[in-house]
DNA sequence: CTGTCAGGTGTTTTT
DNA sequence: CACCTGACAG
């Protein structure tokens, strides 16, 4: 039996006994929205709902998984029926299911981002639109404005009118796209992610049926991170809420950050609107954070006129200010953060407790090498997926043919392995192969006549692979196996030099392949997981590097967020977008708040990738109060001293307002 | 039509 | 410094 009063505040505790109907939990970071929910999931199992009738709603797996371990924790039972995951991975499971009602066949594939793009090419060539051409936008361009379009729920008038005002004059270009695009998933039986999302709401929207089975099934709905929900999740909930009303989200307006998928503040601020007779909750105590990291919180936070305004109030004791240091350049920064780094571990903290945060994937480079240097292990989070690695995505693009043999994106991939095919020959194999429904047809449908005698070549190594494929038993496991083996293998050899540790991740995708018991949900999970690197290697003992956007929901002992400079926090292309200051400085927000106890600011003053760039410190520092840090003499290090001071006076006047004669600067001169 | 090589260009965030 | 693009030889 779990106590809830022992775990939970007052106002937690409200949330957890009387959340039936609309509620909306508001509350600022470490305030424990994520535990009142996971302890209102506890309250309710304890009195006899079912597992089955629960709804989680997650922004990544990894939250998912997080909050499913900790329930099962608490409740001491394994959670078999409870259902849980992205809206994306719930959407999936659902579309499976009723695919054909909305005209899919259950074997649809789905494509990735780069996938998309590639699909959106071959539209926008069928368009006759000149993908070389600087008068119109890219693909990946085009998509990127297309799926905010779908995920807002907007018209493409809307989203000119709202982000690109640029692009009314090619408006019919851009409608006719979107059309061609949609047209080309479809025939192929392939959907986007945002097919996931918006095919699911259409299932819900066009099927009563449907809809009232889904409502009546999953009875209370709890959704995390709602600031970060868009306007087609919101709706989807909405729906799947349709005869209770049963919905419980949990947000904070100051943590969101995803504004460029189509994040959408109104979910909240019209929370009230949309359901009649909500309640309101709000958390004021943090649990997380010393309180001098609180405050430097709440100082840089309040500079956002959009906001609902919230202090965060501190429940831990007293101990210690945050750092601010400045570093001569990019290396240095890295060789300072990997000193400290090391520093902690011999103190005693954890290496597990210790993240890095940044703005960008590419601010971490020197930071691996570092800690690669000092032997000191580190998880790393963002950048290229496991299962996005060519290699291993050469072999899913494999098991998507024997699914879906109209996926013609993963027919284009394993076509242009072969020497002799590319572009164009791929694109005649693929219409030659339209209209045949069977792998067994496609690997004795002669083709001679369409192809040059080295594309002939290219074409028997690929169909002796596909034969294999074939004649295998099926399992997942065994299908990768005889692609490899009838010529994958060669092929890697041939091409690259480190052709053994390629087969080796593919040893590891084959064996998470015999784990999975359908081809479909193999695919699914490989499209739709976060599963990173090397596996299900332990993650454990490893200092954590993050973007700050996969830190999210997450906490530390120790913090550190580097790249503390105009263009690097905030990002340069981010300030061009609507309200980019202000996303950027929620940000900053998301990093500052993400640590308990010891929390350390770092930005170079030269960097770039010729390494001669002279930098500001980031805006958002000099709205600082600088009394908020630790004063300089306390911790500078041998590497801060190098710090030129004349640099110091002169560089650090910015529009916004400048750097102020009393700032840490001005103390470091004072060394 | 494919594949390679030299030269120019320019770094966001995720399901 | 890495990645992409465009030019050209096979
Ligand atoms: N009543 C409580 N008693 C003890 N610890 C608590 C209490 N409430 C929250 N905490 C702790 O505070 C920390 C932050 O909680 P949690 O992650 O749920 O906050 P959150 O509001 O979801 O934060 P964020 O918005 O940053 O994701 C966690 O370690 C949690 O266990």
């Amino acid at each position: 039996m779990i106590c809830f009063e022992d775990e939970l505040n007052p106002q937690q505790l409200k949330v957890v006994t009387d959340g039936d109907g609309a509620c909306l939990v508001l509350a600022g970071a470490g305030s424990g929205k994520t535990r009142t929910i996971t302890y209102r999931v506890a309250y309710l199992l304890q009195n006899g709902t079912p597992q089955e009738n629960l709804l989680l709603l997650t922004f990544t797996n990894r939250a998912s998984k997080e909050m499913m371990e900790r329930i099962k924790e608490l409740m001491g039972m394994p959670l078999d029926g409870l259902t849980g995951g992205t809206f994306h991975s719930v959407a999936v499971r659902q579309l499976r299911r009723y695919a054909s009602l909305i005209g899919y066949g259950n074997d649809f594939t789905i494509l990735d981002a780069d996938d998309s793009e590639g699909m959106m090419s071959l539209a926008m060539r069928d368009e006759g639109i000149d993908l070389k051409s600087k008068q119109y936008p890219k693909p990946k361009q085009m998509l990127f404005l297309i799926s905010f379009m779908r995920n807002a729920q907007m018209t493409v008038d809307d989203v000119i009118e709202y982000k690109y005002p640029g692009y009314e004059r090619i408006r019919d270009i851009i409608e006719r796209c979107f059309v061609a695009y949609t047209q080309k998933k479809k025939e192929a039986n392939v959907m986007d992610f945002d097919d996931l999302l918006e095919q699911f709401l259409l299932l819900l929207s066009t099927n009563e049926q449907v809809r009232d089975e889904l409502s009546d099934r999953f009875k209370y709905i709890l959704v995390d991170e709602y600031q970060d929900t868009n306007k087609i999740q919101s709706q989807i909930v909405n729906q799947l809420s349709h005869i209770h009303g049963n919905v419980l989200v949990v947000g904070d307006d100051a943590q969101s950050i995803y504004s460029f998928r189509a994040a959408d503040i109104n979910n909240i601020l019209d929370f009230e609107k949309n359901y009649k007779k909500a309640k309101v909750f709000r958390l004021e105590l943090n649990y997380r954070s010393v309180p001098e990291i609180l405050s430097l919180a709440n100082d840089v936070i309040r500079h956002n006129k959009k906001q609902y305004k919230k202090e965060l109030k501190p429940t831990n004791d007293a101990f210690q200010k945050p750092q601010l240091v400045t570093l001569s350049n990019q290396f240095e920064e890295a060789d300072y953060i990997g000193a400290s780094v090391a520093h902690l571990i011999r103190t005693g903290v954890k290496p597990e407790e210790i993240a890095v945060l940044f703005r960008a994937t590419f601010h971490s480079q020197p930071i691996e090498v570092e800690l690669m240097k000092r032997g000191i292990p580190y998880d790393y989070r963002g950048g290229l997926r496991f299962f996005d690695r060519s290699h291993v995505k050469d072999m899913l693009c494999f098991m998507r043919i024997a699914l879906n043999i109209h996926d013609i994106i993963a027919w284009q991939r394993v076509l242009k392995l072969q020497a002799g095919i590319g572009d164009k020959t791929s694109g005649k194999i693929i219409m030659a192969l339209k209209e045949l429904n069977t792998l067994g047809e496609v690997v004795t449908f002669d083709l001679a006549e369409h192809l040059s005698v080295r594309a002939k070549a290219g074409w028997e190594r690929l169909t002796e692979m596909l034969t294999g494929m074939i004649n295998s038993s099926g399992k997942v496991g065994d299908m990768i196996d005889a692609v490899v083996r009838f010529g994958y293998k060669d092929y890697l050899e041939e091409q690259y030099g480190n052709a053994s540790d390629r087969l080796q991740d593919i040893e590891q995708l084959r064996a998470f392949g015999t784990k999975v018991n359908s081809l479909e949900k193999f695919l699914t999970d490989t499209s739709l997981s976060d599963e990173y690197s090397k596996g299900n290697k332990e993650q454990t003992d490893k200092v954590v590097l993050s973007t700050i956007h996969q830190s999210k929901g997450l906490e530390w002992d120790s913090v550190f967020v580097m790249r503390l400079v105009n263009g690097g926090l905030p990002n340069d292309r981010a300030l061009t977008e609507k309200g980019g200051i202000e996303e950027e400085r929620r940000l900053f927000y998301v990093a500052i708040t993400r640590a308990r106890k010891h929390l350390m600011l770092t930005y170079p003053i030269v960097g770039g990738f010729d390494g001669m760039t002279m930098y500001e410190p980031s805006m958002f520092l000099s709205d600082i109060d600088p009394e908020l840090f630790e004063s300089p003499g306390e911790f500078q290090s041998e590497e801060a001293i190098f710090v030129d001071a004349d640099d110091g006076e002169v560089q650090y006047v910015t529009d916004g307002g400048g750097w102020s004669g009393t700032s840490f600067l001005s103390d470091v001169n004072d060394l």
